[in-house]
DNA sequence: AAAAAATGTCACATATTTGAGAAATTAGTC
DNA sequence: GACTAATTTCTCAAATATGTGACATTTTTT
């Protein structure tokens, strides 16, 4: 019995992601438990939903920590950034979806909250620092390359999902549009 | 009393793109009409879909056409493909999901899927030629691309949805970003 | 202003989703 | 093999979402 727990939470933000108001029941499924099982770990859907925040939260923070100590260059940085985000997957897209939804409440003492700010402040602070550098264009503001960010994290877990792209080329692919599109 | 129908479908796709399984009130509150009015043109939810996906067609395969008719040189109507598809909005991120979900039914027969695939191959056709010409990188896959594009696309009307990026700016930035990122 | 058309209100029947109790079953442990 | 904990199965009541009829109200047209 492996960690049911997680597999239910993991499941959530996969068809979450793809359908926010998707019936408790296709979460069991993809996490191949009943609903009855599923209720027994969350007691409701906005408590699985929360888990699925905490969740998302700490794989993203975690991801994007390791990414900047990688190393001391932003650039390199900046890459291991990217290739965190494609780790993370549904994780990260649903984490940046539930955060910039018309509706959502932004409030810095909520944790997720403020973690997510947090990614976003080391994030800009890198750009700022290449755009000052010369390596990354100054026609951009911070504001778009972040949404150009996520945007390619997006199409890069949506072609992995697919099958579309094999699967060695996709990061090589990723950090290629993604560099060469903030003018690396 | 301006189209009433017109403006549930509008209210829908912004709705579903969010949300696909929200209730229909979701829809009706937008439109600002009752869900008894929802009901009156329209069925049943599958019906309000397909209406939907009538729209989002017709709106998406005028403004690619507009655009492949715009020039003859292929770079030209790649620019332009991408602000049709930034101008779609809504309609193209919606258009595209739809059609690459799990447990979508690709049908030739159906014209959803015609017209989707016709773009595509439109879209391939330029991509490849450009490819030829030396002037997107060969290293990439069109497939890729094509994943790019609509990353490029759904970042850009996200910008525009939250407006965190200034209007003028953004199928400028748009563009910067997808031409240097595919390798011209 | 009257007729026609569109929309809203309210009420109701159905269908689906949700959440939880109790007993049976399964899986892992000693 | 007996014991324990996790899960399933079956159940049911409550909540929510859906679809429709009858009639009032508003808007548009003539």
């Amino acid at each position: 019995m492996i960690d049911t727990q997680q597999k239910i939470v993991d499941s959530a933000i996969l068809v979450f992601n793809d359908d926010l108001s998707a019936p408790l029941e296709k979460v069991a499924d993809k996490a191949m438990v009943t609903r009855r099982t599923l209720h027994r770990y969350f007691k409701d859907r906005s408590d699985l939903i929360a888990a699925c925040a905490k969740d998302m939260r700490k794989r993203c923070s975690k991801a994007m920590g390791d990414a900047l100590n990688s190393s001391n260059d932003p650039l390199e940085q900046l890459e291991q950034m990217l290739y965190a985000g494609v780790d993370c997957g549904a994780k990260y897209s649903f984490f940046h979806k539930m955060h910039n939804r018309e509706g959502h409440q932004h409030d810095h003492q909520n944790k997720d909250c403020a973690e997510y700010d947090a990614m976003y402040r080391h994030y800009q602070e890198i750009i700022l620092d290449l755009q000052e550098k010369g390596k990354v264009s100054k026609q951009l503001t911070s504001e778009w390359i972040f949404m150009f960010f996520t945007g390619v994290v997006s199409a890069t877990v949506k072609a992995d999902s697919t099958g579309t792209v094999a699967k060695q080329s996709l990061k090589q692919f990723a950090w290629f549009s993604f560099s060469k599109g903030i003018g690396i």
